[in-house]
DNA sequence: GACATTTTTAAACGATTGTTTAAAATGTTT
DNA sequence: AAACATTTTAAACAATCGTTTAAAAATGTC
């Protein structure tokens, strides 16, 4: 078995079992049985369980990031070409890559529910983790929105992008399991319905009066 | 030292480590040394952890899920009675004993975040603890909804109290710690603030366009 | 003040955690 | 084919976990 194969396989199970047990209920000897490796793999390819666990979140955020930067910089283009971005444009800037790496990644499910937890993980290390990548994003959406609504001071801006992110990441953890809440299945929504349904009530939530 | 000064100091240390660290991160031997006691006092007074977890959770979700439902039983009323409720009061009658538990209990910030973590952490048992105590208030909202928006699908409806829940348990998190994303602090908005802002994003979703 | 009950205490329990070790196996290069 | 480098393996490491035990201390009751 190749050195890279061995690698990808220990990070597919921790992708797995990191996002249905989470990641401080979820040990090694449960990703490398999993993973059908032996336990010192970890850390001879990773050098540490923190290691891997980085290297499992960045493997899905810097692409689906890249993506979302890529697209409100095309948005900022337009606006410098005298069209202004729409709220639910830039909305849909960070929306649209989640939404086509569900579509796309079997694996998906696993990777959405960990992305839900991160921003909301205790341990700060995880939430740093997340927040760093988001950070830019996070940034260049306030940005916009402040041009695409001058009326709104910043701050507000800012307080309402949290909404946005939080019911994102709600949403993130909602999708591929069952609602303990209604008891449906939130399932039998495509991602793109439910990418929909945010993006109406944020929208208007972002376009709200004072 | 008499058996409910003991446990009181056990939760109370349980609630502080629980919220600043998390559930899994906090071990029984940090907590009971930082509640000055021995550690067979937990499993002596409470029989496991996982009573434990409970009884923190339970101490404060249960007063303020029953002035929730109070609050909701009376807009139910007075739509009996010819008034029908906006959806500003519904979702103020969710947020308004959480702010007023944030005004009036000097250990809030610890809760909140244990509240804000709660329907997020990746243990279903816990996850189920919140679950349990909330859906009867869910439910109730999404009554008053549908009544309040009748041209809304209830399917509809649940999606968007999603939405408005998972900002709602964002902002738990954040507030009384730093922001990670823009790095100013939100201890600066009172809770009253962060509600009014909070009311003005999720009432122009709730009641946004198909 | 003596007895009975409740509570606290220190110590040990077995189980599990991430990590390290040194040898065996495999792969690569000369 | 021999020498070297990389990777895998089983075993052991020390540390920590929640829980239990049995005796000591504290508290309450008659």
């Amino acid at each position: 078995m190749s050195a890279k194969e061995t690698k990808t396989r220990i990070l597919d199970a921790a992708e797995r079992l990191f996002g249905r047990r989470g990641f401080h209920n979820t040990s090694l000897r449960e990703i490398t049985r999993d993973a059908g490796v032996n336990i010192a793999s970890v850390n001879y390819h990773f050098g540490s369980r923190e290691a891997l666990v980085k290297e499992v979140v960045l493997r899905r955020m810097i692409p689906i990031n890249r993506d979302r930067m890529r697209l409100l910089k095309s948005l900022r283009d337009a606006d410098e070409a005298g069209r202004p971005p729409s709220v639910r444009e830039i909305l849909g800037a960070f929306l649209e890559p989640s939404i086509r790496f569900i579509s796309n990644e079997p694996a998906a499910n696993d990777f959405v529910r960990i992305m839900g937890q991160g921003m909301a993980d205790p341990d700060e290390s995880i939430r740093k983790l997340f927040m760093e990548q988001v950070r830019p994003v996070f940034n260049t959406m306030a940005e916009l929105l402040s041009m695409a609504l001058p009326a709104l001071p910043r701050s507000i801006i800012h307080m309402r992008l949290h909404c946005f992110i939080g019911a994102f990441a709600h949403w993130m953890r909602l999708m591929g399991s069952v609602s303990l809440l209604s008891g449906n299945s939130m399932l039998s929504d495509s991602p793109e319905e439910v990418m929909k349904e945010l993006l109406n009530f944020c929208e208007a939530g972002m376009e709200a009066p004072l």
